[in-house]
DNA sequence: GCAATAGTGTCTATTAGACAATATGGG
DNA sequence: CCCATATTGTCTAATAGACACTATTGC
């Protein structure tokens, strides 16, 4: 590059977040071009102001290009910026974090071309790329944060789930295991407006089968 | 402008507070160039890659050029952007708020050839320009949201206050009463990690002396 | 009956909110 | 003493955490 940088890079990144058992795992990708070959990243892309109306469609649009998967929740974090964080020169890039119901994990399998794992979100075991491991870290912090107030791990399960699973849900978000009793009690002490149950349907099982719930009417995604 | 864009327009916005008796104020400056010349909006500045290191650096030049001022807390909120947003084009503006000391609004005169008005967090009372109006907002509920978990209205007050001026604080930015008793109880819980009592030095006024107290020595702005 | 999970009940220490009571300075 | 403010105390209802208990299925 020739003279001083005139305009900064922009791009977003995602967390995307799933379930697998009782475990939080978030997406990343082995990068295929440099800087940083090889090395695994969360994904994200540039801006493209001609297709992109904002940060959020352009964090929607690297969803769909990478793992075709279009998010019912999509958050923004924060910025992350500067001159050195990328070698390509400054850069700005937005950290966003979605959720994949554990359901669909199969559906979003990306394209061929590039090599994909789910990590564990708490520890993901291995460098990632730029300062993507803080990136991580606040997305988790972010998602932890929210699980009191919202209903946020609803956007992990299925259409219909039972108690226990959300209550694993709530588990492996926060890394803290919860009194079942407890649990259950918030959940009654604001029903009707974000359950209901589904009358009449058990799942199957070895044992006592367990009630089935959905998302109720009110409830907004 | 011919052809289409190829980088979007990339600055930075802050909210900047303060307390004027019992309510909270932000800062707001009267736009002297179009667009929107003339209409009231949160002081802000194009991103200056060779000035700044990353982008509360560039908010940080932002408030010592309009108001002479390098904030302890220099938060921030998220990024807005968009096409449509700002009629020059697609711009990506990160907000941060930041939090000016009661005592301290004299010095913050700003220059003078750029008119400056403080007015109430919670209602300004005028439209704002661009989406500023919801970034106050953000700025207004992110504010809010810490209230109850860091010491954050600290920052609103001079080195010395009573225990009454932090509860009035507290008042100003959630809008809402607070009990005497229990305020002071939950300050007590904590005592030592945030506070310590100036021993000796008390208030002067027309009634029973108030104790003084300031930031302890742990307390980490 | 037994194992395993679903779902409910109970006890208690802690807490938050409301409000009362006391303390202290200036007139 | 009176007023206004600071500071502390008390009462009570609600809550959270821990844990025990009951219920229901397949084998």
């Amino acid at each position: 590059m020739a003279g001083p940088q005139l305009y900064p890079f922009v791009a977003t990144n995602v967390a995307l977040f799933t379930l697998d058992g009782d475990s939080l795992r978030v997406l990343v990708g082995k990068r295929a071009n440099e800087p940083q070959a090889g090395r695994w990243a969360l994904p994200g892309g540039a801006l493209k102001p001609e297709l992109d109306d904002d940060l959020a469609a352009s964090a929607r649009r690297v969803l769909r290009e990478k793992v075709r998967f279009d998010p019912s929740l999509l958050e923004q974090v924060r910025a992350f910026s500067g001159r050195d964080r990328d070698p390509r020169g400054w850069s700005v890039a937005t950290l966003f974090y979605a959720l994949l119901p554990q359901d669909r994990i199969d559906a979003a399998a990306g394209n061929k071309t590039e090599a994909i794992d789910w990590v564990d979100a708490a520890r993901p075991g291995r460098p990632l790329a730029f300062d993507h491991a803080q990136m991580l870290a606040e997305a988790v912090a972010r998602l932890r944060a929210k699980v009191e107030h919202d209903a946020l791990p609803l956007h992990l399960l299925p259409d219909r789930f039972t108690l226990t699973e959300l209550q694993r849900a709530c588990e492996a978000i926060t890394g803290e295991p919860l009194d079942k009793s407890a649990f259950r009690r918030r959940l009654k002490a604001r029903e009707g407006r974000d359950f209901v149950e589904a009358p009449g349907e058990f799942a199957q099982g070895a044992h006592r089968p367990a009630q089935y719930y959905k998302r109720s009417r009110g409830f907004r995604f």
